[in-house]
DNA sequence: AAGTGGTCTAGACCACAAC
DNA sequence: TTGTGGTCTAGACCACTTT
């Protein structure tokens, strides 16, 4: 039960009741929990109580809303923290911005000597290009360069390119990742790149390169680049 | 200004009157934006609009809040997204979610050849050990293992170890990062990090390691070691 | 039509920081 | 003491989904 006479503010004390129940599985994955008025009689509290608690569990990725229906458990334990480290469009989701995607460039191509070493391909196969622009509020956030084996053709067949590539990988294309890696080094900007990405003229970039392995294959099936501007170095802790 | 027969809400309209003025640099950074009253009066809105807004705002990086005092200009820039390849600590901060660190074990320890690949360094040389559990909302979310070279005397010394290292990397010891090395596995659990991890019997964890190089040297300074629950297979896209 | 969450107002009292 | 953001209430109207 909330207490009023606690020194710990009603929505993070409702909060903690209902993230009990869902621990303790009195309300079940995917199952309804009871609506804002009945947290509001259930308590003894106003409606910005209950959406001030339940808003903070959406956050923490607990539980999730739907329009005109009402508000359910997505999961019991926690994901913290490492979300980005598999999908861009979800760490942006995760903090409430909605992303876009722009599809600038798609090409079947050819590979020489320098891409092979980059693709950490051993021999030369098929060899398919995507280029992205990722948006966040009208502001170009990275341009994204992708490079995939003959995996693509279905994905350029049956999904949508400007959503979650990482989504596709990982829900829909029925694979076993076997190893991610992931080098990052900070550089100047190419002109090209100024334009594209609206940047100063001081600002530095960093490269994130990104090799996905699959289902015991020894070779990535996709290599990708992100081209970021850098503003990592004084953010606000 | 706001209009209220825009189908669009008043606090996203807000918010991007605000968002504006920080873009074209009315408001610069560090300076006090008007307080929560006088947004109310100059865009005749009520305070949960304007609260509303802000929040937006803080969440996305923009501004933020001093207790009993104001709201600030914290960037012009978005920086969304990309800070979490660093820093666990920052990417739960971000969504409003407070971590905690507790140092289990640290030491200076031996250099077997196993662990000096590992390390990618070629020859032997100072090594200290740190090993953290971290933690959100008392659940552990994720076991570190640090090694770092001698400069870890400085930040032993020096820093509160239980916060994030990232930050007193990148903010407090003014040093250049030069590359970020980074690979992901999926694998089994051992029982020691089932009971660590509070883990239930079948679930797979991610080993996460990462290879920090600074100030132009060949070999990295840093190497660490995450263990992680894996949900990615079940990431509510 | 009924029920849900989404948006919005007007007002209140509080804790905190600065003067 | 004053002004700030933090918390909370009661009430209103809306758009959306299902019946």
């Amino acid at each position: 039960m909330v207490n009023r006479r606690k020194p710990i503010p009603l929505y993070l004390q409702l909060k903690e009741e209902i993230l009990e129940k869902i621990k303790k599985e009195k309300w079940t994955i995917d199952s309804q929990i009871p609506t804002e008025k009945e947290l509001m009689e259930s308590y003894n509290v106003g409606r910005a109580t209950v959406r001030e608690a339940v808003s903070i569990l959406v956050n923490e990725g607990y539980i999730y809303k739907k329009k005109g229906i009402g508000t359910f458990v997505a999961r019991k334990n926690p994901t913290y923290g490492f979300e980005p480290l598999i999908s861009l469009t979800y760490s942006l989701k995760a903090r409430g911005i909605r992303a876009y995607n722009k599809v600038v460039e798609k090409d079947k191509i050819h590979i020489d000597q320098l891409l092979l070493d980059k693709l950490k391909w051993t021999s030369t196969k098929e060899c398919y290009y995507l280029k992205r622009l990722r948006y966040v509020e009208n502001t170009p956030i990275a341009i994204e360069h992708s490079y995939f084996d003959e995996t693509f053709k279905k994905i350029d067949k049956e999904y949508d390119l400007t959503t979650s590539l990482a989504k596709i990988i990982i829900e829909d294309l029925n694979v076993n990742i076997d190893r991610v890696e992931q080098v990052i080094v900070p550089r100047k900007p190419k002109d090209m790149e100024k334009l594209e990405l609206n940047l100063e003229d001081d600002k530095l970039i960093l490269d994130l390169e990104r090799w996905i392995y699959i289902n015991n294959n020894p070779e990535p099936f996709y290599y990708l680049k992100f081209v970021i501007p850098s503003d990592i170095y004084n953010y606000p802790f």
